[in-house]
DNA sequence: ATGTCGGAATTGTTCCGA
């Protein structure tokens, strides 16, 4: 079974990359993060074979999973937390959540507040919904940056989010629960990289992060996991980098 | 590092968020 998470930044202009996309990479179960639409374009991903559960509003956030081996319980609330930023399923033998972590913005920055609070709502929600040992992953943008590898110069993030140690921690938290970090065979160097920004020629020179994840429990039993970083090339691309992990369920 | 995107309203340019 492959399963893969994408942060696609606004499914309707990723359309064009997102099909072939789906095509050559053959995912069974896709989380996608930043859909930006209140209307997921059902009808171009199931002529794939695809089911879709979409959680959306309109022009920020909106998260989906796609599944073709089933899409049952679909459940897309976090309490206190009425941003489209969760969707969760049963798809076949595995429980999948897509997520988008609030960014932050700014230390100090009520956005920072806020995201750390959201990261506390999930855990109390997964625990109080989910054992770690079902198999489960939570898979998609967390906006953090779990160790100082995991950007391109620690020392360039001083004062800034996504590397704070209460982000880590929340991060922590979740794997402390009963999830494992499925890092990606790197790409390119020695780190897998998951995030370049557009601008000043980023992706060009590898001035990456690595803030998407796939977590998950121990009874997932992971075959390997890779990076796409030929998704990031190129005319139409996203800012975000798929990670692909086949798991032997 | 701040050189680009994407979406929408204040439209054929500006703004916000990332």
């Amino acid at each position: 079974m492959r399963i893969a998470t994408w942060n696609v930044n606004s499914v309707g202009a990723r359309l064009p990359r997102l099909v072939p996309w789906l095509e050559e990479t053959s995912p069974d179960v896709v989380a996608l993060q930043e859909t930006k639409t209140a209307t997921f374009p059902v009808a171009e991903v199931a002529g794939l074979g695809y089911e879709v559960a979409h959680s959306g509003d309109g022009r920020w956030n909106g998260v989906a999973i796609l599944s073709r081996v089933g899409l049952a319980d679909v459940e897309n609330e976090l309490a206190g937390h009425p941003e489209p930023r969760l969707v969760s399923a049963q798809c076949g033998p595995l429980h999948v959540h897509s997520l988008y972590v609030p960014n932050g913005r700014a230390l100090g920055d009520p956005h920072y507040d806020y995201k750390l609070a959201w990261f506390a709502s999930l855990s109390e929600q997964l625990a109080s919904r989910h054992t770690p040992d079902q198999p489960l992953v939570l898979m998609g943008d967390l906006n953090v940056a779990l160790h100082d590898e995991d950007v391109w110069d620690r020392s360039v993030f001083d004062g800034s989010t996504h590397v704070t140690e209460p982000e880590r921690a929340a991060v922590r938290r979740l794997l402390d629960w009963g999830l494992v970090d499925v890092e990606a065979r790197p790409g390119k160097g020695d780190r897998a990289f998951t995030y370049w920004d557009y601008r000043a020629g980023m992706m060009h020179k590898n001035l990456g992060m690595r803030i998407d994840y796939v977590l998950a429990t121990a009874s997932v039993p992971v075959v390997d996991a890779y990076v796409d970083r030929e998704a990031r090339k190129g005319k139409g691309a996203s800012d975000h980098a798929p990670v692909v992990v086949d798991v032997d369920l």
